[in-house]
DNA sequence: CATGAAAGTCAACGGTTGTTGGCATACGTC
DNA sequence: GACGTATGCCAACAACCGTTGACTTTCATG
């Protein structure tokens, strides 16, 4: 059992590599086999198929539950942060990018982020401002963050992608608090 | 040679619609086919191939040659309403929907998404502000419009879709201003 | 009415896809 | 060393893809 082990892994980061730059229907269980020096039966048998692999591929954990709404560092900065990490830091698992990519064409994989939204997400937005507005105002958030990662990673806009990480944290981060406290009501940075 | 025009126009409806919902590999020469009640065989004969029918599908246009600077309604509020319209407004034409949503997954709408924001974009942008940093500008603001496009679009995230386009334009002008004038008290954006 | 081009249908090609079952091989255990 | 099980490879399947060429129908024009 130890050595199937082994290959199981290098299928799932075969798949994720792959999974993250061409999408669902783009990748073929061919291309992940061949990735992983393997056959591409041992994916249907290891993975019951090109969709339980894409499952586990695509697992996303945003750590979102551990924001403390009342930290001494401004929540837009410390948001942008946290994102950016997630997307492009030393422990990037890709799962992200994986399933924004795929959702553009693959209808399951939207109704992941949808689930994603409203386990992780609005959880976690609940605790700022007006509850009966959270909803939207996490709506909103998300749409600047997820806007930027679709022109830096995925249209690879050239001004976009080449910004550095502190210039997007000086950009975003305002835009992020406008977002979550409205017209300045609630804590305001800066 | 009428006849003949008319199941042209008939396939390209139905391929834009497709295109917009599917993506470009997700949707068949077949299927488009059906929809427009033709042979399969048509399209090629009339476009050349689905690449020729996709390139016709996707045009866009984003008008954005002929916004004064300086209009006494704020630009940020007036971009916000120029592309709802554009996205939904009664003569959409489902260019910009079909090419975000293509880009995913294909290198090609990808990259006709670069030029657009090369060609149309940056020159519009570079009426505002320090002209060295309309490109770093430019790509926030378009992170901001098309994450909100994916958002409410493609991921259809309820909160995001439901709002109403007055709710849009209230909260997504403010940022497109600050995206495009700074802070608005001479803070420069790098 | 005759005629030829335009418009449309049909079957089929070659290639690729995810998936399957059979067969060979390596390995841990008695 | 023998044996059973895990591990892996190979060939092939059925379905679907974009595309092609030959054939039939429609129709305006002389």
């Amino acid at each position: 059992m130890r050595k199937s082990d082994r290959t199981r892994a290098g299928i799932l980061e075969a798949a994720r590599a792959l999974f993250a730059e061409h999408g669902y229907e783009g990748t073929t269980v061919r291309a992940i086999a061949e990735r992983a020096s393997i056959d591409p039966s041992m994916i249907i048998r290891y993975f019951g198929g090109k969709d339980g692999l894409f499952s586990l591929a695509s697992k996303v954990e945003l750590g979102l539950s551990d924001i403390n709404p009342t930290a001494p560092v401004p929540v837009g900065a410390m948001l942008v942060e946290h994102f950016l990490e997630l997307w492009e830091g030393s422990g990037k698992d890709m799962g992200l990018v994986i399933l924004l990519r795929a959702a553009a064409t693959n209808e399951d994989a939207a109704e992941r982020i949808r689930t994603i939204f409203r386990e992780q997400v609005l959880p976690a937005a609940a605790q700022f401002g007006d509850p009966t507005t959270a909803e939207t105002r996490a709506g909103l958030v998300v749409s600047q963050l997820f806007g930027l990662a679709l022109c830096r990673y995925i249209l690879a806009i050239p001004s976009v992608a080449a910004m550095s990480r502190a210039d997007i944290v000086e950009n975003l981060a305002p835009v992020v608090d406008l977002h979550l406290f409205g017209d300045g009501r609630g804590k305001s940075v800066r």
